[in-house]
This record gives C-alpha cells, structure tokens and sequence, in this order.
DNA sequence: ATTATCTATAGATCTATAGATAATGC
DNA sequence: ATTATCTATAGATCTATAGATAATGC
C-alpha cells in the first residue's frame, strides 16, 4: 500500500500528482492550524486542482485528512530510517530519536506540526514508526537492556514523551531544542530502565550526522 | 472566572443553565467522536436549547468547544483536588495521579475522553491541573525527591505519560488498567530521578479511597 | 476508446440576525 | 422595563454530481 507499485504510465502519474497535491493541501492545513472545516472547494484551490477532482480521489474531507496524516507519519518513519540505521544498542536509538525528532521541528515544521495534532491517536496503530518502535522495545527488553512490562505500556511511555516533546518545541520556542531533547531522551531512558548513569551517558552520544 | 460569584436570581441561573447545556453537548460531540464539524442548529438541539440561544453565549463554534475542553480540564483537576489532597510525598502523588486517572477513564469516559482528544495542546497552558502539576515538580525537585531539569521538560515528561495513559486506556481496553496505571507510574518516577527501588514501592502504596 | 480533470450548477445545509415571546427584577 | 430565549428566514456557502473537455493508451 504505502510501496506500491511506481506509477507506470502518465496517465497514473498525472492521477497520482493530483492525489499529492490534495494531501500536500491537507497537510499544510492540519499544519497551519489543525482547523479541519476548510471547504472543498477551498481545499482543491489550495492544491491547485479542480474542484470536481477531489472526488476522483477521496469520497469526505475526513477520509483526505486521515490520509494526510498517515502520509506525514510515514514520513517522519522514513527520516528514522534515513538517519538512524546503523544504530544497534535499543537505548541509544531511543536516544537519538528524540534528538532527530527535535531537530525535525525545526527543519521539517509542517511536518512535525501534524505529528503535534494528530500523533497521539496513532501510538498504538499499525503504521511503520509504531511497529519499530514496538520491535527495538521488545528487543531492548529482551536483552535487558530495558526493563521488561507489557510492550503496550511501554510503547505508549515512549510515543507519548515523544510528542510532549514535539509539543515543547513549538509551545516554547525560547528554549534551547537540542538540550530540551537531550534532558527528556535521558529521562526516557531512566524511565526504561537503564540505569541513571548510563542514561546520562548514552543520551548524550554523538548523533550521526544529519545532513 | 472559574469561580465566579454564584448566580444571584432566577434570571443569571437560567442563563447559566443554557450556557451549561450547550457546554455538555460540545462536550458530548467531543467525547463521542472529536468531529467538530456539527451544525450549530444540531448543538443547540442536543442542548435542548433554542438555536439562537447559542449566540447569546459564544460567538463561534470554536468558542464553545474550546470553553467545554477548558471546562474539563477544570473538572478534571477538582477530582484531583477532591481524592489526592493530604498527600504530602510529591512522588507519591503523582503515582496517584496516574492511578486515578486511569480510574477515571472507566467512571467518567466522557471526561476523560475530551482530555485524551484535548489535552495535548494545555500541557502548558494556564488551567489549574498544569499550574498544581508544575507546583508539585517543581516542590519534588528542590526537596531533591525529583531530579533537578527545567520544569516546563518535567512537566512536558509528566503531561505527556499521562496522557497516552489515558490513550492507552482507551485504545486498549482489554489490558488491565489498574496494573497499566502502576507500571506506568513506576516508570514515570524513575524518569522523574527516583531510585528504582522507591519507585517500585511508593507506585503501589494503598490509594487513598475514590469512594 | 478510455480515463482523469475541469466547469457549471442544483439542491441541501448552514450561519447570523431580526423580531416576537416569555420570564423576571424592581 | 429589562433581558434571555425562541422561531423564522434571508443570504451565503457547501456538497455532490452531470456533462464537457483534454490527454493518453493501444
């Protein structure tokens, strides 16, 4: 679904560009304000689409905005796997993650804006980010790197430090970014259980570099 | 504001009442499904109110759905102050906290519901619930209960867990709650800086009774 | 020949207000 | 006499679709 197949013809290209466009509109709108009551109309204007084209594609506005945040996620999955790969130890890849993600606030906001507003209804859904993040806990826990407890509960310890992170950032702009993340990344691991030393240490490792 | 004078004649008291009624469908619509896109005419009617009532008392919907998260949040908080007073032990209150939370999402779904969909974006707003958490933080920290960070990231780490709690809660309703509340709690006070060992037991000290 | 996009529009719905009605204060 | 509620409605806006247009496949 989100790998299918590259769009053969230019028929299906046009077909998917408009598709993107409507999203893209979507997204902007969920970043700028999270008001979700634009019309259509305004929507497809946005997109730089016909008005009718927006039924060739999506059958409500709910199902659009649904699929724009799926699209953002995936996204910001896509990011973890650019710049995180290569990290073995669980709780340095928390670590780092936080960091990444702090840093995506600033480089990426529209992003990372609907991740803020919409984040917190897909902790626990079957989306990519989720998943890895339920695999390097139980991974992390398996070798008792973590302290074992339900992968649910920790998924959700994570997931939602992860997104009061995200809502620190943009709240409270005053504050230094990289050292907010760097203080929550060592709480999150002490909340994990690695041992408080430790956490100090590997919260502060250096990150690959991100160009 | 939230304590203004009580309503001094019939005249203040039924405006109240209608005010109130439209508060509780908002609510309602929040809880149920989080879609704010009702009509206005449908409010009203679930308020059992004249249409133009409504303009007597907000002028907008975003008005009135944000007076009704405002008014849960406060809610919310009186049932912290109602069950949770008399504790002394900073950590031990936030461990109740989380436990009564967790409580509160089976007795008052309703609520708990608009805090879940809501709550996020008040993490550091002004209501009474952030203002006495950032308080007990801040008490934690100085007493040395609490490792010292800045307390905007405390309470961040803190709104943030507890929230996908109550996500937690709601999305996965066949895992135990009490046991989820305990182990998150436990987590929450290792993140906090206290020793594993003190988490683990003031985490299951007997609540107070929620009658 | 097929398919997506685009324009135009009918009909439904919504918002905001005006003016009538009902209830209370003084 | 005052004030809030309620009903009715004008005008604006929105949704969904029908049919024309444009672009590509075969």
């Amino acid at each position: 679904m989100s790998t299918s197949a590259p769009p053969s013809n230019r028929f299906e290209r046009r077909r998917a560009e408009t598709r993107r466009a409507l999203i893209r509109a979507a997204r902007q709108i969920l970043a700028e304000t999270g008001d979700t009551s634009a019309s259509i109309q305004a929507i497809a204007e946005r997109a730089d689409v016909g008005f009718g084209s927006f039924y060739n594609h999506f059958e409500s506005k709910t199902e659009l905005f649904e699929a724009a945040v799926v699209d953002a996620l995936e996204e910001f999955g896509q990011n973890f796997d650019k710049h995180l790969t290569g990290i073995d130890d669980p709780a340095e890849l928390v670590a780092a993650g936080f960091r990444l993600s702090a840093r995506l606030t600033a480089s990426h906001p529209e992003l990372m804006q609907v991740v803020r507003r919409r984040g917190l209804g897909h902790i626990h859904s079957d989306n990519g980010l989720a998943v890895r993040a339920l695999r390097d806990l139980q991974v992390g826990m398996a070798s008792g790197r973590f302290t074992a407890v339900d992968p649910a509960v920790a998924l959700s310890a994570l997931g939602g430090t992860l997104l009061s992170m995200v809502e620190l950032r943009f709240a409270r702009p005053d504050l230094d970014g990289e050292e907010a993340a760097v203080n929550l990344a060592e709480m999150v691991l002490r909340m994990l259980g690695v041992p408080p030393d430790d956490a100090h240490e590997v919260a502060r490792r250096p990150l690959p570099t991100l160009d």
